[in-house]
RNA sequence: GUGGGCGUAGCUCAGUCGGUUAGAGCGCCGGAUUGUGGUUCCGGAGGUCGCCGGUUCGAAUCCGGUCGUCCACCCCA
C-alpha cells in the first residue's frame, strides 16, 4: 500500500458536488431553453485551439493570459479563452453554403491563466449567442433580448439587473466632434472604458494626460459624468455626424421597447468593451445592487470572420459566464432545491422478502419511477430513516404477512398514511394515487434496452 | 505580474499574555428502536492548527519562506 498522499485541486478550478452541479445545470437548462426559444441552434468546438487563432485577433500580449503550452507534436496550442474565434474559424470554412443569417449558440467551458478572484476563475462556462450574416440593428436587438431573457429566466427582474448599451461608431463621432484626431481614439477608449471604476476626477486626469485640449477634455468628462441620452442629444444638437450615429441606438431601443424589455436598457457612454474587435453597438449586463463584475458582455463584430480567413460577414453576439451569475443567484436565494429525492423507497423486513422487494423495485423503475432501497441488511426503522433521508415520497414495505398475501404496505412519508395493496397492482395503484407528482412517466423500456 | 488581509474538524467559527490532553454548533456514524421514518435524548468518530523552516524550556499563537484563498491594482471571458 502506497503512503497516504493528498491531492489538491488546481487553483482557479472548481469541483461540482451534486448541490453545486444542480445550480450549474439549472443555469444551463435556462440558457438552452431561452436560446432555443429564439430559434438558435447549439454547436460546439474543441476545447483546445492553435495559439495563432488568438494572436491573429487580439495581438501577442494576450498570450500572457492564455492557458497555453506545446503539445507532444511541438504545436503551440491553448485551452480556448473565448468562443468567438472558434465560431469564426468554424464558419470560415463553411458559411458560404449556409442560409443567412446564421443563429447559433454554444455553452463552452473556457480557460484563462491568470490570478483568480471572486467572480473570476481560471475556468468558467459561458453562454455564447451569435447572429452571423446580418448587419441590421434588428440582429443587435435580438441577441440582447436573448441575453436579457436568459437572466430573467433565472428569476432576476429589472430591479436586479440592467443592460448598459453604447455604440462604438457613436463614440468615434463624439470623439471626432470633440476634436480628437483618429490616432488618439484608441487611447481615449481606454480611458473611457475605465471611467466607471475610476471616477470622474481620475478620468479627467487620464484624458489630460493624453494631451487633449481643454474643450475636448471638458466635453468628454461631462459625458462620462452625465452620459444620458438626452444630454448627448442636446450637446450635439447641431453636429450631424453625431446625430446620425445616434440613430441605430434609437431603433435598437424601439425594438426592445416593443418586446417589453425597454426597462432594462440604459445608455452608458462608458461602455466600450475594452479594445477588442467590436465595431458597432456594444452592451454589458450588470447587477443593479452589488456592483459585481459584468454578468454578460457583447456587441457587433463585423470584421472578425474576415480576419480568420472567412467570407466577410457581419456578426453580433455576446458571452455570459456562469460564475458571476451563479454568485448573484446564490446571494438572491434563487438557487434550486438540491436535496435528494426519489419516488419510492422499498423496504423488506427480512432477507426472505428481498427477492420480492427487488422485483417490485425493478418493476417500478421500468414504469419510470425513481426507486431506492437500503443496500445493507437492517431493521425497518433504520430503513425508513434512510428513506426519509433520501427524500422518498413513499415507502413500500414487504414483510412476511405481505409476502404471504402477495401484497405490500405503501406508506406515504409526508402524511404517514399507509395502505395495503396487491403487489401486482402496485404500479397501477401508485400511478393512480400520485398522478400529480409524477408528471409524465416514461413508457415501457425500449426493445433490447432491458434484457433479462 | 504588483501590493495587502486571511488559512484551526466535512461546513461555519472560538481558542485569553507563548504554557499541560486544541473546543463549540451544524453535519456524519451508532444506540434508545430486530415491523414504522422525520422530532427528541444519549454516545462516538473525525485535527500534521495549510506546508517548510526559525526563535523559545515550551508555538495554533511570534518571525521568515512557501502554497492556497480573498481584496485592491493589471486585465478582461
Amino acid at each position: 500500500m502506497p503512503p497516504a498522499r493528498s491531492f489538491s485541486r488546481l487553483p482557479g478550478f472548481r469541483d461540482f458536488v451534486p448541490g453545486d452541479l444542480a445550480l450549474r445545470n439549472h443555469i444551463f437548462d435556462t440558457w438552452r431553453r431561452v436560446s432555443r426559444g429564439y430559434g438558435f441552434r447549439e454547436y460546439d468546438g474543441p476545447p483546445l485551439e492553435p495559439l495563432d487563432l488568438y494572436i491573429e485577433k487580439s495581438g501577442p500580449e494576450i498570450v500572457e493570459q492564455l492557458y497555453s503550452f506545446d503539445d507532444k507534436g511541438g504545436r503551440q496550442i491553448t485551452l480556448r479563452p473565448e468562443m468567438t474565434p472558434t465560431l469564426a474559424r468554424i464558419l470560415a470554412g463553411r458559411s458560404r453554403g449556409m442560409p443567412k443569417p446564421i443563429r447559433w449558440f454554444s455553452m463552452p467551458q473556457l480557460f484563462r491563466y491568470e490570478r483568480s478572484q471572486r467572480g473570476r476563475l481560471r475556468e468558467h462556462f459561458q453562454l455564447n449567442v451569435d447572429i452571423v450574416g446580418d448587419a441590421g440593428v434588428a440582429a443587435d436587438a435580438e441577441v440582447l433580448a436573448v441575453a436579457i431573457d436568459a437572466v430573467r429566466g433565472l428569476g432576476l427582474g429589472d430591479d436586479d439587473f440592467v443592460a448598459r448599451v453604447n455604440d462604438r461608431r457613436l463614440v468615434a463621432e463624439v470623439l471626432a466632434a470633440a476634436g480628437v484626431d483618429a490616432d488618439g481614439h484608441a487611447a481615449c477608449l481606454g480611458v473611457i472604458d475605465k471611467a466607471g471604476r475610476a471616477g470622474v476626477a481620475k478620468t479627467r486626469i487620464g484624458l489630460e494626460a493624453l494631451g487633449l485640449d481643454e474643450s475636448a477634455v471638458a466635453t468628454l468628462t461631462e459625458l462620462v459624468a452625465d452620459g444620458s441620452w438626452e444630454q448627448l442629444g442636446r450637446r450635439f444638437r447641431d453636429v450631424t455626424p453625431v446625430r446620425e450615429a445616434m440613430e441605430p441606438l434609437e431603433e435598437h431601443a424601439a425594438i426592445l421597447g416593443a418586446m417589453g424589455l425597454g426597462d432594462y436598457l440604459h445608455f452608458d457612454f462608458t461602455v466600450v468593451r475594452g479594445l477588442a474587435y467590436y465595431t458597432g453597438i456594444v452592451f454589458e449586463l450588470f447587477d443593479r445592487a452589488g456592483e459585481m463584475r459584468a454578468i454578460c458582455g457583447g456587441g457587433r463584430y463585423d470584421r472578425l470572420l474576415e480576419l480568420v480567413g472567412g467570407e466577410p460577414l457581419p456578426a453580433v453576439g455576446f458571452g455570459m459566464g456562469d460564475v458571476v451569475l451563479g454568485e448573484l443567484l446564490r446571494d438572491m436565494g434563487l438557487v434550486p432545491d438540491a436535496t435528494p429525492s426519489c419516488d419510492y423507497h422499498v423496504i423488506w423486513v427480512g432477507p426472505e422478502q428481498r427477492a420480492l422487494g427487488l422485483r417490485a423495485s425493478h418493476r417500478l423503475r421500468a414504469a419510470g419511477y425513481s426507486v431506492m432501497y437500503s443496500l445493507r441488511t437492517q431493521g425497518v426503522g433504520r430503513q425508513l430513516k434512510e428513506a426519509s433521508r433520501n427524500g422518498a415520497a413513499r415507502a413500500v414495505i414487504i414483510g412476511p404477512s405481505e409476502a404471504a398475501a402477495g401484497s405490500a404496505t405503501v406508506r406515504d412519508l409526508t402524511t404517514g398514511r399507509q395502505e395495503v395493496v396487491p403487489l401486482d397492482a402496485l404500479t397501477a395503484s401508485v400511478q393512480a394515487s400520485s398522478g400529480g407528482s409524477q408528471a409524465e412517466p416514461p413508457g415501457p423500456p425500449s426493445p433490447g434496452g432491458d434484457r433479462t
